[in-house]
DNA sequence: GCAATCTAGTTTAATAATGCAACCATCGGA
DNA sequence: TCCGATGGTTGCATTATTAAACTAGATTGC
């Protein structure tokens, strides 16, 4: 059996979240939804992915919780896809995948957008990852410990 | 996955890095080399997944960039898998990925571990995104500006 | 020095996930 | 009522992923 191994019951949070959102399109959708899209034709327009995946990843991401459905708004008798806050929570990590890419994309020429901040039209800033008390952080300076409360299976994932 | 719609040419550069990291594997691969892992059989063992795939995904990597091949090291006459600058740089990638399970999963009880400074033993802060003059940014906050379209400088690694 | 075993793969066959295109249903307007 | 747009669903061909078997060189045991 091939059976694309799911991650929902890994105990790794990294894992967890990859089988959430970690596809190609879902990440995209994300990305899209958080710009303000929220109709069905807008999604396949912009992603220009088949229709009936965009069915499946709506549907999936309405399922965690990460989209939600409203009935129409814009006067039109349709529905639209909103962001929950759990997938407004995704922002971090889609500003951390693209700033990844800025910094070492052999190509970065090719990139065409910059994301700044609204209120001075400035770069933000590099995500930086820092201690409780102030430290800035490198993967190195960091250590997995196992939750504490509690008693699970042991296989510490990383 | 099919055809599998490259985004290679996009220029987005969430899609570019999607491109190259942005399958379940890669990621954890990735996760399990931030921790030391450096040899295919201890990728293998434990992420579990086919040795076939690996080989194809450690290849992959390599010609990216994210991992290099050293030569033995522990003495064995066999290779291992080392990241690169720009694969430790996807190190707030999988921290951002982990505090968005930590946050917003439904089963938080079920996560294992919890990442925290090695000098104080405490959880790390939440990754946050900063202006340039030091605001706390959020979502709706930021906006897209086209690349200054130009010359080859040198670009927002910012 | 020979066999057993470990490492790092490759090959194979089956199955599951895409992508594309065509089809269907509902709604609003003329 | 007919038409076009929206929001899907269904079929089929293609491709990816998997487990398992197989290979070949290195290492260990004896």
């Amino acid at each position: 059996m091939v059976k694309r191994t799911s991650f929902e019951h890994d105990d790794c949070p990294i894992a967890r979240s990859l089988d959430a959102i970690g596809d190609w399109w879902s990440m995209l959708i994300i990305r899209e939804a958080l710009f303000g899209i929220s109709r069905f034709g807008e999604f396949q327009k912009r992603l220009g992915l088949a229709k009936n995946i965009l069915t499946m990843r709506l549907r999936a991401l309405v399922d965690q919780g990460i989209l939600k459905t409203a009935p129409a708004s814009d006067g039109s008798a349709y529905q639209e896809y909103l962001l929950t806050p759990k997938g407004r929570g995704v922002f971090p990590i889609l500003v951390a995948l693209r700033q990844w890419s800025e910094e070492f994309d052999e190509r970065p020429e090719e990139i065409a957008t910059i994301l700044i901040d609204k209120e001075k039209g400035k770069p933000v800033r590099k995500l930086e990852l820092y201690s409780q008390d102030g430290r800035l952080l490198r993967a190195g300076d960091t250590a997995l410990k196992p939750r504490p409360a509690g008693k699970q299976g042991r296989r510490v994932t990383a």
